[in-house]
Order: C-alpha cells, then sequence, then structure tokens
DNA sequence: CCGTTGACCCTTC
DNA sequence: AGAAGGGCCAACG
C-alpha cells in the first residue's frame, strides 16, 4: 500500500480526458475522506505531466487563483478537454465529474 | 529530530 | 444564511 499522495497520483493521471475529479473525491477514493488538504498538497508537489488542472473544488470552482500558475491558464486547458464552463466561472460537474455515468453505469 | 504549514472539506454556532 | 473551527497526512526549515 502506497502513502497517499502516491495514490492520489495515480488517481489523477487516470482521469480520463472530458472529466474532472475533486480533492475530496481523491481523497476518499485514495483511503482517506478528510485528508482532502494532503490531495492539493500532493498535486502541487506532484512531478510534471499530471493533469493537476482536472481537480477542481468541491463547488467546481478552480482551486485557487494561482494553483499550478494561473486560472485563465486552468480555464483553457479545461475548454480544450471539452469541460463546459459555466457564466459563474465555474465548472459543470455534473457533467464532467468523475467517476462519470460512462465509467460507472 | 521536532514543529509548523498547507491546491480542502465538513460540522456546528 | 453566513461565518468559524476542526481534522487529516506529508513535506519543509
Amino acid at each position: 500500500m502506497s502513502t497517499l499522495p502516491q495514490r492520489v497520483y495515480q488517481l489523477v493521471a487516470q482521469i480520463p480526458k472530458g472529466n474532472v475529479a475533486t480533492y475530496g473525491q481523491l481523497a476518499l477514493l485514495a483511503g482517506s475522506p478528510r485528508a482532502s488538504r494532503i490531495v492539493g498538497a500532493a498535486l502541487y508537489r506532484a512531478p510534471t505531466g499530471l493533469p493537476c488542472h482536472r481537480v477542481l473544488y468541491r463547488d467546481g470552482t478552480l482551486c485557487c487563483d494561482q494553483a499550478f500558475g494561473g486560472k485563465e491558464i486552468q480555464r483553457q486547458l479545461l475548454e480544450a478537454e471539452g469541460i463546459p464552463f459555466l457564466p459563474d466561472g465555474r465548472v459543470d460537474l455534473k457533467r464532467c465529474l468523475w467517476p462519470g455515468p460512462k465509467e460507472q453505469p
């Protein structure tokens, strides 16, 4: 059994294109439902190549204005992935939250 | 080696 | 309905 952050790396790396996940969801899948903070720190300290831009808040809001380099960059990346954005500046988790209905029928 | 901090989320006042 | 605090685990100084 690997450490929690190590587990998170695997989960985030397996998020399919067009889907997004939340820190709490990853923490839950990693084995610590309350350790959502560790997930954030893990992604922050995570190696390059990890689609950390697919990880959002529980409400669909972006993590913070300075995450990975800029919220606008993250918005562009998500739109490029096919993630619809709401006029509020949030992501429609109902459409893109992972695991989605296609992955979990 | 020990103390503090941190891309969060949930419960209670 | 809005605000505040607690809890988790690992990495940095």
